[in-house]
DNA sequence: ATGCTTACGTTAGAGGTTATAACTAAACCA
DNA sequence: TGGTTTAGTTATAACCTCTAACGTAAGCAT
C-alpha cells in the first residue's frame, strides 16, 4: 500500500505515461543530443500519434525544462548522497566526473551551450543554487593559507549568489575555482575535443584536482 | 589589379554570393544560436527562394562546416597577429576573451556542445592544431620551476598532439592547464551561468590567469 | 447499474524546416 | 549568333511543432 493508492487511477496512469515519455526523451537525447529532441519521434516510439503528447507536456520546451530539472536534481542527489557518506572534495570531484560520463548529454544539457529557443524558469535557478550550496559546504574544508587576492575582495562585496552561506570570500573564490576548472576539463572531454590527442583525460582531471586541493 | 580578374565573372559572382550567405548565417547564428540556423530564412532574407541556396552549399551541414572552419581561422588569425605583435601569455589570454565576447556564439560553435551528427573534416583538425602550436609556443615562456607531476610523466609518453613541437612535458601540461582553465571560465560565462550571480566574470577570468602565470 | 463528466487519443490542418527533381530563363563564351 | 552552362524558379516529399475539432472510453457519482 504505497502512497500511489491515494491517487486516482487516472492520476497514476498520467504520471506513468509522463515518466515513460521522459524515458524515451533521455534515450533520444543520449544519442542525438538535446537540440534534436523530437516529440513526434517519441510518440511514434510509444505507439501513439504526435499530438497525443501534448496532453502530457505543454510542448517541447516544457519537456526540456523537466529534463533539465531532473538532471539538476539527479546531480544534486548524487552529490548529496556522496557527501552524506563522508566524501571529501576529492571524492566529490570524482563523483561529479562519474556522473557526467554516465550520460554526457545530461551534463551538457545543464552546463553546455544553452538550447536555442529555451529560457530557464526560476524554479531551475533554485535547484542549481542547492548544488552550489553543497559545493560551498565542501569547500569550507579547503586550506585557507593563501593570500587575499583582488578577486577575493571583489567577492566580499558580491556574494549574493552564496545566498546567506557563511563561507568567507576565500572559500567563495575556491568554490568558483573548483567549479570552473573541473568544468573546463570535463566539458572539453565530453565535447570530444581531447579525442585523438592521445593523453588520458582522467589523468588531466586528476591533475587539475590535485592543483585545486594543494592550493 | 586584384587577382579576382583572373576569375571568370561567374566565379566571382559565385564566391560573392557564398560570402553573402555566410554573412547572413553569422548574423542569424549570433542571435538564435547555431543549431537554429535556417537555410530557408537566409534565402528569404536574400530575396530568393529556399532551394536556390543548394546551388552554393550542399546543405545545412556544409554551411555549418564552413562557418566552423572560418571561426577556427578567425581565432587563429587573431591570436597569431597578437603573437606577432609581441603579446605574452597574459595579453594572449585577454585577446582570446575579447574574441570570444565579440561573438559568443562563434566561440560556442567551436568549443561548445557539439552538433550530434556532425564530424569535423580533417582540414579543421589542421587549423585547430595550428592554434595549439601557437599556444605551445607561448607557453614556453612559462616558469618551469614546479615539480614533475605524474601527469607530466604521462604526457612525456603521450605527446602526439604536440605534433613535433619541442616543448617539454611540463610545458605541454601548462598548455593544457591554460586551455582548460580559460575555457572553463569563458564557456560558463558565455553560456550565461554567471548571470544573476552578481560578481564580475572578467575578474574571475583575470584571477584564473594570475594563478596560471604564477604557477 | 446507469448516466454524466472528464480526459485520452485520434485525425485534419497550418506553418515551419531540409532537401530533391524538373523546368525556365538568362548569362557566358566561342 | 547559337550552344552550353548555370542560376533561380516552382512542385513535391518527408520531416518537425503545435492547434483544433471530434469520437470514445474510462472514471465517478447518484
Amino acid at each position: 500500500m504505497a502512497e500511489t493508492d491515494t491517487k486516482t487511477p487516472r492520476e497514476r496512469y498520467r504520471t506513468q505515461v509522463r515518466a515513460e515519455i521522459k524515458e524515451h526523451a533521455w534515450e533520444q537525447i543520449a544519442t542525438t543530443g538535446a537540440s534534436a529532441l523530437s516529440l513526434n519521434a517519441i510518440a511514434k516510439q510509444m505507439g501513439m500519434s504526435g499530438p497525443a503528447l501534448y496532453r502530457y507536456y505543454d510542448g517541447r520546451d516544457a519537456l526540456i525544462t523537466e529534463l533539465i530539472r531532473d538532471a539538476y536534481r539527479s546531480l544534486a542527489d548524487t552529490l548529496r548522497s556522496a557527501s552524506a557518506a563522508g566524501a571529501d572534495l576529492a571524492v566529490l570531484a570524482h563523483t561529479l566526473r562519474a556522473w557526467a560520463l554516465e550520460d554526457p548529454q545530461r551534463y551538457l544539457l545543464i552546463y553546455g551551450t544553452p538550447v536555442p529557443g529555451y529560457h530557464a524558469p526560476d524554479e531551475i535557478t533554485l535547484i542549481s543554487s542547492e548544488t552550489m550550496a553543497m559545493l560551498l559546504d565542501a569547500c569550507m574544508a579547503l586550506p585557507s593559507d593563501s593570500p587575499v587576492t583582488p578577486f577575493d575582495a571583489h567577492l566580499a562585496d558580491h556574494r549574493d549568489w552564496a545566498d546567506g552561506h557563511p563561507a568567507p570570500p576565500a572559500v567563495l573564490h575556491g568554490a568558483l575555482r573548483f567549479w570552473t576548472r573541473l568544468h573546463g576539463v570535463l566539458s572539453l572531454e565530453l565535447a570530444g575535443h581531447f579525442t585523438g590527442m592521445g593523453f588520458d583525460p582522467a589523468l588531466l582531471f586528476a591533475a587539475e584536482l590535485d592543483d585545486l586541493l594543494a592550493h
